[in-house]
DNA sequence: CTGTTAGCGCGTTCAC
DNA sequence: GTGAACGCGCTAACAG
């Protein structure tokens, strides 16, 4: 079958292929008519514009684009939704991708950039600091949701922006709670990933708590999972792998929910009451914390600010209304039924 | 700046376009040393190719697109993960989209087919029969994923293939199972919807299993959630209600085990334990199954087998060894923790 | 208001 | 092994 295109229907309805370009990109320089006419002529045939070829010629293109490393991570899943929402609010068109694990996502930003005409990019997951200087070779205004600015890297700082909360500051906060619970001997579940990421700020935060409390740390209580923070698999054989160690900890703190309630189910195999024997704390306040059993103490990211503030600021610095940014929105603490005092 | 386009490296290396070209697609007619020249000017340069023309131009494109109506919903992750796996084994390229719940789907694939030179098309989630007529304008064949046939659509048929559980079979074996534990007041937990999908089938195997046992349907027993039926608010708010309602029940079968998890929590929450005073059975077989306390009792999919075989029957037809067909893997009971005999 | 025409950036003939 | 020229389908000038 012959594939139909804008000639065909030019043909067909005995204009110019340029009249049918007006019809379909409802530009104002039209006859209502004939553009009625056209437009039956098109659903018709059920012709489709080819969006290769528009995006090869098309200036314009009001579109943000949307990189997501790991787009199956629930953790994502309520920013997407506000993203998408407020980005048609602004009548701007919305391409969503997924990252790969093993893909750059700098690379891909540079490649869609390309395919279409991009305005602004969004990203979620990876990390900021590894392609600072990368990013510039990005020509539009890049934001990241969710992860913060390194501290250190004042000279990138005005690259690109971040909405985030402050996770080393949410971290400590967390193990200041549970320090003022009565516990000392606190295990943490984190990764053990090199590259600077939320992770190590997560991991940050513990270790300036205890010092700040004069607690010394116990390496045996830092266990590391096995590469995802975002399955209950690995938190569950980690938590047995604490358990079995035989280490004493009267709290266990893992840096993401899903973690946590990997780590409740093995306490609960082994015997363990959750917060009877030892108390139980997540981190990002996802649905998930919210429905376990029992429910979680954990921090909460503020997901739908973050998102919105997310496309406001992208939208300030595509309009030249702002400088790049990075904001910090404050957490809150969760006090679930999964600690309690000692 | 001035895009970098294929002319530019062109000049720079002194050669013709079409050698560029060449080198970059990987071609066999061309020098070795002036292709490792040409790469070399394209790394220093950060010449990136532009994807619109090339697909404006390529007739080949190896390309698979996977179409996925609600990507952030968990369930799909396991699948995606191995789809993309097995897409890549045979040497195609994948393009991963998600379908907002308000686009029709087969228009999405329709103007994809036009973009991109696609060779076949994997659906997930959405709906296989609204749009069997539809489907026949797509020229490449299409198979979904999870999604059964219906069994009275014989006509439309050979316009795609489905691979999935036997939903209503795997629902009454479930229902079956509850009524062997001795359980007779079965309340279930379920879509509104009108349009056919898995979740009637679903409900059309507790019917068929109370049917068959002789048991009596009480409508009341019967509960709706608000649309989604993969989010454990949903499943609290409606097992509040049915609790509130005071009518009385020993099982609650949930047609997804999210909603069983936000199920439980309710329960919890009104003082009813599991599985002492009410059995609780989920569907799906979800990690989050596994994890939750009580572990639930349910339907496991074999999403990987159905992924794999799904890839297999889309690439068997896209060479011509098969026709459309309808595939059925049966599911596993997983008989939980929150479930017991009365 | 409408038709004609020139590219967008690239892959692909077809000569050389 | 390589380069010149053509055209993929469309939008955006421009001329009418």
């Amino acid at each position: 079958m012959a594939e139909i295109t804008i000639v065909e229907i030019a043909k067909r309805c005995g204009v110019g292929v340029s009249t049918v370009s007006r019809a379909i990109n409802n530009h104002s320089d039209i006859n209502p008519e004939t553009k009625k006419r056209i437009m039956e002529v098109i659903k018709e045939t059920g012709y489709i514009p080819n969006n290769s070829a528009r995006n090869l010629k098309r200036t314009d293109a009001k579109c943000i684009a949307v990189l997501v490393k790991g787009i199956t991570n629930p953790f994502f899943a309520p920013m997407i939704a506000v993203v998408e929402e407020e980005i048609e609010k602004m009548k701007y068109a919305l391409v969503l991708r997924h990252v790969e694990a093993y893909e750059d996502e700098v690379d891909v930003a540079l490649e869609l950039e390309k395919e279409k005409r991009l305005r602004g990019i969004i990203f979620m997951g990876g990390n900021a600091r590894q392609s600072a200087d990368r990013l510039r070779q990005l020509n539009i205004p890049v934001v990241f949701a969710t992860i913060g600015s390194d501290i250190a890297d004042d000279l990138n700082k005005n690259a690109y922006s971040t909405v985030s909360v402050d996770d080393a500051k949410e971290s400590r906060r967390l193990v200041e709670y549970l320090i003022g619970l009565g516990h000392k001997k606190i295990a943490i579940m984190t990764e053990g990933s090199e590259t600077p990421s939320v992770v190590q700020l997560r991991l940050k935060g513990y270790l300036e708590a205890l010092k700040i409390n004069g607690i010394e740390v116990n390496d045996n209580l830092i266990r590391y999972v096995d590469k995802q923070i975002y399955t209950m698999h690995n938190g569950y054989e980690t938590a047995r792998a604490l358990i079995e160690s035989g280490e004493e900890f009267t709290a266990l703190y893992c840096i993401s929910d899903v973690l946590a309630v990997g780590a409740l189910r093995a306490l609960a195999d082994a015997g363990i009451r959750v917060p009877e024997d030892v108390s139980v704390a997540g981190f990002d306040g996802q649905e998930l914390a919210e429905y376990s059993i029992p429910r979680l103490t954990t921090i909460r990211q503020p997901l739908a600010d973050i998102s919105r503030e997310t496309v406001r600021l992208l939208f300030d610095i595509i309009d030249k209304k702002s400088y790049h940014r990075h904001i910090i929105f404050p957490g809150d603490l969760i006090k679930g039924e999964s600690t309690r005092e000692i």
